[in-house]
DNA sequence: CTTGAACCTCTAGCTGCTAGAGACATTAAG
DNA sequence: CTTAATGTCTCTAGCAGCTAGAGGTTCAAG
């Protein structure tokens, strides 16, 4: 039995975050000591050690409730949550491929501004004035 | 002379999104008919479709009112715009660094699990909940 | 028994918008 | 010139996922 402070540094989610998780919905309530202070177990760091990995991995909460309903409910588990990991590896590759795009342009107006200020026009400031420049649709 | 639902089309910028950027101070306060109807010219219409791009590319609200302030200054303008450009990229280029991670963290899980629910226990669920399977930090 | 840290609840703030209510302005058709 | 449809106005509240603070209570060490 551990308070809230003590389940904040054994998993590394702050307190406040704790206590929203509890908010919505995705810990459940815990035991109260006599004056009303929560009392965490076992099982209920392994369940924020799940949350937080999954946070880390970029789900969203929404995603982790949907994951923490079917781990209740192991006979149908299995498809349902590779659908979730698999839709959340589609979203990450989306973003990479988002940013990657972006980082070729920014490199790109980065290198053309030697930032000596001998330009008549800064090319940072051209370039983002000026659509019609980049390379790439963003 | 345009309306704000014309600026909205110019530029793709939504008409809401529009009155938030004059409220956070991006775009300066434009004239108003006798009816009190916001009415846009030439030059405001290209300032938006800078602050577009630039958040297109990522930029926060307050990198872009440090560039347009930099762009009433021409003669400081160009290290310190390059600076800006610098940080944002690299800002991407850790933000696509780190998803890369994750999205191999992703794969490896969703490839243990077949989805077919023969495993005694999720792949998914089981990776989930215990970080040490995982091959990179995060 | 005292003290100081940790805990409680509640509210408000952050970013970058988006949505809605209720009222007024503009514009095109009849 | 009137009317109807659309556009616009301001204001408030909401979204995710927390984070920070106020003001008060409880716990644990000495």
């Amino acid at each position: 039995m551990f308070s809230i402070g003590a389940l904040s540094q054994h998993t590394g989610v702050k307190v406040p975050t704790i206590r929203y998780y509890e908010q919505m919905g995705l810990m459940s309530a815990p035991e109260r000591t006599e004056g009303n202070q929560r009392r965490y177990g076992r099982a209920e760091r392994e369940r924020l050690g799940f949350i937080k990995h999954a946070r880390d991995l970029g789900f969203s909460i929404g995603a982790i409730c949907s994951l923490i309903e079917l781990n209740n409910h192991p006979n149908r588990s299995c498809a349902e949550a590779s659908e979730i990991a698999a839709s959340q590896l589609v979203y990450v590759r989306e973003k990479i491929a988002s940013l990657t795009r972006l980082e070729r342009e920014l490199a790109r107006i980065s290198d053309g501004c030697s930032g000596n200020g001998i330009a008549d026009k800064c090319y940072v400031l051209a370039s983002l004035a000026d659509h019609a420049r980049c390379e790439t649709d963003h």
